[in-house]
DNA sequence: TGACTGTGGGTTTTT
DNA sequence: CCCACAGTCA
């Protein structure tokens, strides 16, 4: 029982209570994977049968992890257990059960893409005007209806949201969203949102009590994140765990204030309401936090009890003090870039941090460009998180698609993708009376093509027999034969190989590679899921032989995966990802970026407390996942729409006190502006550093004399080609070439506001600052 | 049919 | 600024 002894009195208590209902308040750094893992090893311990526990996660990573550190305590059996994010536990199941629903088993998951495809083609089909019916703004509607289990009928009834629909003139929203789910029950579709919604449905609909089995089977729930489930998860948690009878061991994981996906439905309402449902509960708070040093929490702590609602606790630390927090006042949103990854490599020296060690946090994605440019010009490694997933990549999808359609021809937008593609003689034209006859029959166009004679040209007839035919050959073939060789086929076949093989061109050669690696991946995922991955199938009724190493099962998969599921290949790099999908990790040193008004937060939450707060308890997730230091940035001055705009520093900076932070050096190296007085004047608000001409100012002043007075010359080898540069004397300009030995250069420049279109400036005398 | 151009619109966060 | 899409041309 060695691994008890790894826990402080209170988590032991907490992984030790094994029967009943259990709530861990869990503040960040305070060892709340611990508490989880070692609990499920623990139940383990005591002879719980691995498949009688459930553990759901936001992500896949998080459950690959929890899986990794329970098999260390407990060995092999840990990977019995069944852990897996809510979407890819509810997505096997319903693979299981789907023909009580009237889904097939190989049913498709539409991602995010094809809804909004589906959508785009109903508001066409209903000649509604897209502009007003925004496709990703009804995507999030419907998502929201799903969640708080709204169907059409109850839309309807709504007077609230049709008001709404009226005000906002598209008051055909509910239809789209009826048109919208049965096109997805004929296609034998789920998007995200059915893999709960469906899933509530079969356990509420409970057709062959199939309820009453998982009831049965899954004794011991365990819910990882819990102030992020929707109304719609704790739904189905409530189902499954709350009934007469019920041994009711429920072990619940959260802490309110790192609660940030409201946005997305989540709500706090569900730790007050699981207060009052399970009355047995017993209740535990983490508040030692072991992860990060004083002034890391002692922040953190004082930034959020700014917040109105939460439940009361305090971290605490007992870590030494050591670095303060680094805050860095930037000019413009370039020079955050250039002086992050300059303080980055600084530090790796000083510190011998790895790159691994790193990671800068910025609120939206969009800002990660800068930051690469620079760490490019260092020659740092990173790797960007959030951006498309290897999965979304146009040629997968292409792939992936043909695949689909092999596993299930009623996917209309699988269909749709590939139909004409590459091309094969079916015209836009055909299409369109193939897809106008099967919404005329409410059948699907796959159906359509079968059954309903088309007006169309003979060639194009004979395009679709040929087509038909391929696609049913690989059906027959998707069961039975084995998913990567019937794979490569499909992509021969289907044209997919011949039409890449004549792209020579680098990203060609990569488009291929990724084709090819789609074949690799599934002839791993065929080998580690086929018959055989496990040996005692009789006691655990829901693997199937054979089955989860199906194309279907595969296929179901890759679609809840993200690019943070991408395996990493060993090298040592820099992480640049969004605040949200750091959450659950940390690292010795954070940059948290960009921290100013109307970015964070962000403009969308100004106007609501509500949405302040979130952004608030997203700052208190950033800063909390550093462990030794914590490095904040913001820029005066950052391109917006292609604009410079001047911005205010983050009023989150002024929620904490000054004594937790080190003002450091370099072009704006004053005190935080907004509430201490400025040592350099004149640097807030509208009063742009003139060398940045602002649109509307025909001429702007030769020599702007406020940056005159912020200048300071950069070294000599930040002047490489490319940089935008100030001079007191021409004003800005751009470096078109730099020549000549180290210590003797002269750059070639050209500046905006200058008679001569270009000048040679010796570096060794000339005095630039790099902008 | 594909490649190119202009324009219009949009940035929050994700399974 | 960056992207997606519609429309035009070869």
């Amino acid at each position: 029982m060695s691994y008890l002894e790894e826990l402080n009195p209170i988590q032991r208590q907490a992984v030790t209570t094994i029967e009943g209902p259990v709530l861990v308040i869990a503040g960040p750094g305070s060892g709340k994977t611990r508490v989880l893992t070692y609990r499920i090893a623990h139940l383990l311990q005591n002879h719980v049968p691995p498949w009688e526990i459930l553990a759901l996660t936001f992500t896949n990573k998080s459950a690959r992890e929890m899986k990794e550190r329970i098999e260390q305590v407990v060995g092999p059996s840990a990977q019995k257990v069944w852990a897996g994010t809510f979407h890819s536990i509810f997505a096997r199941i319903l693979r299981y059960e789907a023909d009580k629903i009237g889904y097939p088993s190989s049913f498709s998951i539409y991602d995010t893409d094809d809804t909004t495809s589906v959508l785009k083609a109903i508001i066409k089909e209903m000649n509604l005007d897209p502009n007003v019916y925004h496709p990703s703004a009804i995507r999030s509607r419907i998502s929201m209806c799903k969640s708080n289990l709204i169907t059409p009928i109850l839309y309807r009834q709504n007077v609230d949201m049709m008001q709404q629909d009226r005000a906002a003139k598209r008051p055909y929203v509910v239809d789209i969203y009826e048109q919208y789910i049965a096109r997805c029950f004929r296609s034998g579709a789920m998007d995200f949102d059915d893999l709960l919604y469906q899933l509530y449905r079969l356990f509420q609909q409970n057709p062959g009590n199939v309820l009453d089995k998982y009831r049965a089977r899954f004794r011991y729930v365990h819910v990882d994140e819990f102030q992020d489930t929707n109304f719609l998860q704790y739904a189905i948690l409530r189902l499954l765990t709350k009934y007469d009878g019920s041994p009711e061991n429920v072990f619940i994981v959260g802490d309110d204030a790192q609660s940030i996906y409201a946005f997305r439905g989540a709500t706090i309402d569900n730790i007050l309401d699981f207060e009052k449902d399970y009355t047995n509960l017993q209740t535990f708070k983490l508040e030692q936090n072991y992860r990060s040093t004083f002034h890391i929490v002692s922040a953190a702590n004082e930034v959020i009890l700014n917040n109105r609602r939460q439940l009361p606790k305090t971290i605490w630390t007992n870590r030494e003090e050591r670095q303060k927090i680094k805050l860095l006042r930037c000019l413009t949103d370039d020079e955050e870039g250039r002086r992050v990854a300059d303080l980055i490599l600084e530090h790796k020296h000083r510190y011998h941090l790895p790159n691994s060690d790193i990671a800068i946090l910025y609120r939206t994605n969009a800002q990660s460009r800068k930051f690469e440019e620079h760490l490019r010009k260092l020659n740092l490694l990173y790797r960007v998180y959030g951006g498309m997933s290897f999965y979304q990549r146009k040629e997968v999808k292409d792939l992936v698609a043909y695949l689909r359609l092999a596993v299930n021809p009623q996917d209309e937008e699988a269909l749709r993708r590939v139909i004409n593609f590459p091309t094969r003689g079916i015209s836009d034209a055909t299409i369109g009376k193939l897809s106008a006859a099967a919404s005329a029959h409410e059948m699907t166009m796959w159906e359509a093509m079968i059954s309903v004679p088309l007006d169309v040209t003979e060639r194009a007839k004979k395009s679709m027999a040929q087509f038909r035919k391929m696609v049913e050959a690989w059906q027959s073939r998707a069961t039975s034969d084995s998913a990567a060789r019937l794979a490569s086929d499909i992509l021969r076949q289907s044209g997919l190989f011949d039409f890449m093989k004549n792209d020579t061109s680098p990203e060609g050669l990569g488009r291929m590679e990724n084709l090819n690696a789609v074949l690799d991946a599934i002839s791993e995922f065929v080998d580690s899921n086929g018959p055989g991955a496990d040996d005692d199938t009789e006691l655990d009724f829901l693997r199937r032989p054979g089955e989860e190493a199906s194309l279907a099962a595969y296929l179901q998969t890759i679609t809840l995966l993200t690019d943070a599921d991408e395996k990493n290949d060993g090298t040592d790099y820099i992480t640049l990802m969004s605040i949200h999908s750091a959450k659950g990790l940390e690292f010795k040193s954070i940059f948290v970026t960009g921290m100013e008004e109307g970015l964070f937060p962000s403009f969308m939450s100004l106007e609501d407390p509500n949405g302040l707060d979130e952004e608030r308890r997203l700052f208190y997730v950033a800063i909390t996942r550093a462990k030794e230091f914590l490095t904040i940035s913001y820029a005066q001055n950052r391109y917006r729409y292609g604009q410079i705009k001047a911005c205010e520093p983050s009023r989150f900076l002024e929620e904490v006190g000054t004594d937790h932070f080190e003002f450091v050096g370099g072009l704006g190296s004053a005190r935080l502006n907004a509430h201490s007085q400025p040592t350099m004047p004149s640097q807030r608000g509208a009063s742009v550093s003139g060398n940045f001409s602002t649109p509307r100012r025909l001429k702007p002043p030769p020599v702007p004399p406020k940056a005159a007075a912020n200048f300071q010359a950069s070294p000599a080898e930040y002047i490489v080609e490319g940089v935008t540069v100030f001079h007191q004397k021409f004003g800005e300009g751009k470096i078109l070439s730099v020549e000549g030995p180290a210590g003797n250069k002269i750059a070639t420049i050209r500046f905006k506001n200058d008679d001569m279109s270009e000048r040679r400036i010796v570096l060794k005398f000339a005095k630039l600052q790099v902008l």
